[in-house]
RNA sequence: CGCGGGGUGGAGCAGUUCGGUAGCUCGUCGGGCUCAUAACCCGAAGGUCAUAGGUUCAAAUCCUAUCCCCGCAACCA
């Protein structure tokens, strides 16, 4: 086979938080298909996932468990990387930002940098509090106090190291100006430009003091390395990079990649930040970072507070692993967001390979054991509609690739799929059955379904990046092996005389969507485990008498209430409170209430509380309420009480 | 006026860069076929391309305004 090169492709490593959900999975086996796919075109191809594994995130999660990060992220990792594995995902190397060459090379690298001046010690400067130990702007204070808590903040400072982004910025902005493929899909090109490159690049934080669990600065080990200096670099790291002395030969032959594959979020970091760091390490730029699109469920993104997340291993539990793979690849649009449904996923496995494929593979070598035994061979006896398919055979090679030299794997997989579509109206034009009711036209049906296993050989073969699995299936029960690059756009290369199996096997089954659906309804209640009432736990701690005392509860009368603007969860209540004065409170509880149905009503608040602001509006006191959870769903009802109680009266 | 994405036959999408008969898959209806997983093949119906203006010989595509949906942000004491 012809080489053409290496091809080093990466995805964004995934982070140790917890289980990926299939969204995730999503560019893990986006990136597989391809590299399979420049593989199958001869390429040599090194492909790298893994995972982020540092963060104050996890140092917290590692606590809440009792035990310690590493563990924790231990767990997470073998998770993630089971994930993958289930998805049947070739990666040549499985990078951890725990592995110990990354984070010795990393400490190298931030020496390196700071030696030669791009990093310097600055001073994290900001508004203080001292009870929340946080940092705030000017602007998220609330009337010039701590946001969170309403006390006093002041001015301070916390030692950080800061990488010098300006210096670069320009070279970037050339760099990205000369090389139109750099960032993909082009939208996101002009986004980065507009509103990060050209207003002027911040310097970046790259140090962190207020948590432990990273990679500690060499010199100063107070601090550790904060996320995107640590995690970025393990595209070179993993690779075998040295910023002291040669880099293992691994890197000198792959480095620069070809491909970052991430998700449109964190485009910022790999078309700005990621390539400012190399310019500082002396290092050629990625050719290419293509940021996908996100893979919604129901129309909405993914998220474990909303409930609505599906895993991999839940899809192919009931769909099998190249059906989800097959789902996921066709029907990711290029840059809007993709939809997934478990109705959308039933109707791609049945129509798509259920019907056409499977059945496809199904008809042939059921009819090639019925007629012949088994035994396919070209006698030659040909006809011009026979040229038709061979033509869409051998043309099927370079369409497939054309779309996948611009990582459109969605198209690819429909040039492949109307190969097979083309040999299912083939089976009609030559109508074999037909041909089989005539001892003359045996020879014919021969070269018929000669052609047919000849075809098929083809089509999988070019459709192995997309599901290895099935192709591999096919192959074995047409006794064959998958062809070459070289042969892909040439016909008649099934060996003569060759026999199929005897015993085909349905390689997809017809699924019923009411009993897909009824299995991801157990799915769901498995995965979101939600107690039928679910109430906060008591406090532990006792309250003394004279601090209960303080709190000012009344009862108070709706006089007006509305929504506030702009806000989803906003609102605005005028209150009688019996001094005489409105008291205007804000209430985040649209959610459950309409305006109209509160006004009028009785309710309780505490009326000395600080006020504060919310979307402008100043809000004194808080409305009381009873909240609980019902089947994991949020419920609030309002303290609403007999309008016999006046306006003001205490409660105690 | 916070930032961004989007509104195309019943459903999901392509087409918009660089104006020129509106396309694909599913569903529906009709026909064909029976080798096959009630699968396959052919045909048909169904869209004033969110709305209103504008530019043009010509607009889904370019311009302006409006409406709606979705992210992010904000906010949810």
């Amino acid at each position: 086979m012809q080489n053409k090169g290496k091809y080093y492709l990466t995805t964004a490593i995934a982070y140790t938080s917890g289980k990926p959900h299939i969204g995730n999975v999503y560019e893990i086996v986006l990136a597989d298909s391809i590299a399979r796919f420049k593989r199958l075109e001869g390429y040599d191809v090194y492909f790298q996932t893994g995972t982020d594994e540092h963060g104050q995130k996890n140092e917290l999660k590692a606590q809440e468990q009792g035990v310690t990060p590493k563990e924790f992220v231990d767990r997470v990792a073998g998770i993630i990387k089971g994930q993958f594995d289930l998805m049947n995902v070739s990666y040549d190397h499985f990078i951890r930002t725990t592995d110990d060459y990354h984070e010795r090379e990393v400490q190298k690298i931030f020496k390196k940098l700071y030696d030669q001046g791009d990093i310097y010690k600055g001073a994290y400067e900001g508004l203080y509090c001292t009870d929340c130990e946080s940092f705030f702007t000017q602007s998220q204070l609330i009337d010039g106090k701590c946001p969170d808590c309403g006390r006093e903040v002041h001015p301070a400072k916390e030692e950080a190291y800061f990488f010098k982004m300006s210096k670069y910025a320009q070279r970037l902005i050339d760099h990205i100006n000369t090389h139109p493929e750099f960032i993909q899909p082009v939208s996101r090109k002009n986004e980065m430009m507009n509103n990060f490159l050209l207003p002027g690049l911040q310097d970046l934080c790259v140090s962190r003091t207020s948590f432990k669990w990273g990679i500690p600065v060499e010199f100063d080990p107070q601090h550790v390395v904060y996320v995107w200096l640590d995690a970025l670099t393990n595209y070179i790291t993993g690779v075998g990079y040295h910023c002291e002395g040669e880099s293992d030969s691994l890197f000198q032959k792959l480095w620069p990649a070809d491909l970052h594959l991430i998700g449109k979020d964190i485009i910022r970091f790999h078309t700005i930040y990621w390539p400012i760091f190399l310019m500082a390490l002396d290092l050629p730029l990625p050719r290419q970072v293509f940021g996908h699109p996100w893979l919604l469920m129901n129309g909405n993104k993914m998220s474990k507070s909303k409930g609505n997340t599906i895993y991999a291993d839940d899809l192919v539990d009931v769909f099998g692993v190249d059906s989800v793979r097959y789902f996921v690849l066709h029907e990711m649009p290029y840059d809007n967001d993709g939809n997934l449904t478990w109705e959308l996923v039933t109707e791609r496995n049945n129509s798509d390979l259920a019907n056409i494929l499977g059945n496809l593979v199904n008809r042939t070598i059921s009819m090639s054991n019925k007629y012949f035994g088994g035994v396919v061979r070209d006698p030659g006896v040909a006809e011009s509609v026979d040229e038709d398919l061979k033509s869409a055979v051998r043309s099927c090679r370079d369409k497939a690739a054309e779309k996948m030299k611009d990582l459109r794997a969605a198209d690819a997989i429909t040039e492949i799929m109307n190969l097979f579509k083309r040999c299912n109206k083939y089976i009609d034009e030559t109508m074999p059955w037909a041909l089989a009711k005539d001892e003359a036209s045996l020879p014919r049906l021969e070269t018929v379904l000669y052609n047919l296993v000849d075809s098929i050989c083809v089509g999988a073969s070019l459709m192995s990046p997309f599901l290895p699995g099935t192709c591999e299936s096919i192959f074995q029960q047409l006794n064959t092996f998958p062809r070459s690059w070289e042969e892909l756009n040439q016909t008649g290369l099934y060996p003569q005389g060759n026999k199929v199996t005897d015993k085909p096997q349905i390689l997809f089954a017809r699924l019923d969507e009411n009993e897909v659906i009824e299995k991801a309804e157990e799915k769901r209640l498995a995965a979101n485990p939600q107690p039928e009432i679910e109430t906060e736990p008591q406090l532990p701690d006792q309250v003394d008498f004279d601090t209960f005392c303080k709190s000012d509860f009344r009862a108070v009368k709706v006089k007006a209430c509305e929504a506030v603007k702009k806000s989803e969860k906003l609102l605005r209540f005028t209150l009688d409170d019996g001094t005489g004065v409105d008291r205007q409170i804000l209430s985040g509880i649209h959610k459950w209430y309409e305006p109209e149905d509160l006004i009028g009503k009785t309710l309780v608040a505490i009326v000395n509380l600080p006020p504060r602001k919310m979307m402008g509006l100043e809000s004194c006191g808080m409305l009381i309420s009873a909240v609980h959870k019902e089947k994991g769903e949020e419920c609030l009802h309002l303290l609403i009480v007999d309008d016999s109680i006046p306006a003001g009266a205490k409660l105690c």
